[in-house]
DNA sequence: CTGCCTCCCCTCGTACTGCGAGGGGGCTTG
DNA sequence: CAAGCCCCCTCGCAGTACGAGGGGAGGCAG
């Protein structure tokens, strides 16, 4: 019978532009490898799909929270790399921040008594 | 001037169905005592708005996640009590699973060199 | 050279969700 | 009788994750 199908989860709102930024907090990528570096440094588990980082870079961008020029992959492949602003920096610092708060809150709801 | 304003923060999709069910664990509630106790039991951090607790309560509803049933409250007011079912009880247990994977991966990510 | 696979880019439309604004009614206290 | 708390709900907007769809170019097997 079936193989034991993985489906990655859906990412809670909001989620998707902190690990993009993450991604590119050690140096610029390309889109096609903050895909594959989320999905490797999550240990497999997240998942993320073409049309949502791209439309999340283009969010990025136009908050200018990344900035976004061509090059050549190491696989010689046309692509864009994107680097993070000191903007960007800073949000995603405080975007962490409040994340872990709401998460902390969260989880601290869920193990009560 | 202005003393510090809580802002407090929006909730990450998919998370508020979570917490209200976890609110109805304990035994039945209703609307106005489920809000008060997630604000309560977050440590004043989380905030649920009536507009997103009632919608989320249809939901719940809906997919026969918890009954409702009109009563008085303790302060003596029309109140409409909401109790788990056995079906939501296993769905919140799936679903705090699943919310722990997800968070634990991000923060994985969030954490990484 | 042809076909196919991998790499790499993007847009459109859909479904869902959280929330502000708005609306109602009924105790209780001053 | 006014004010304030308790308690219920709907509508409409804005944001967002994602599947489907649509390219194109390098490299390799046949």
């Amino acid at each position: 019978m079936g193989q034991k199908e993985r489906i990655p989860p859906e990412l809670p709102g909001g989620t998707v532009d902190l690990l993009i930024l993450k991604s590119l907090a050690g140096g610029r990528r390309h889109g096609y490898a903050i895909a594959q570096y989320i999905r490797a440094s999550s240990g497999e588990v997240l998942e993320l799909g073409e049309s949502s980082l791209y439309t999340a870079l283009q969010r990025l961008l136009l908050n200018g929270w990344v900035t976004g020029e061509w090059g050549a992959s190491e696989h010689n492949r046309r692509a864009r790399y994107y680097t993070l602003t000191s903007a960007g920096r800073k949000h995603l610092a405080a975007e962490t921040r409040e994340f872990d708060l709401v998460v902390g809150a969260i989880q601290r709801v869920l193990r009560a008594v």
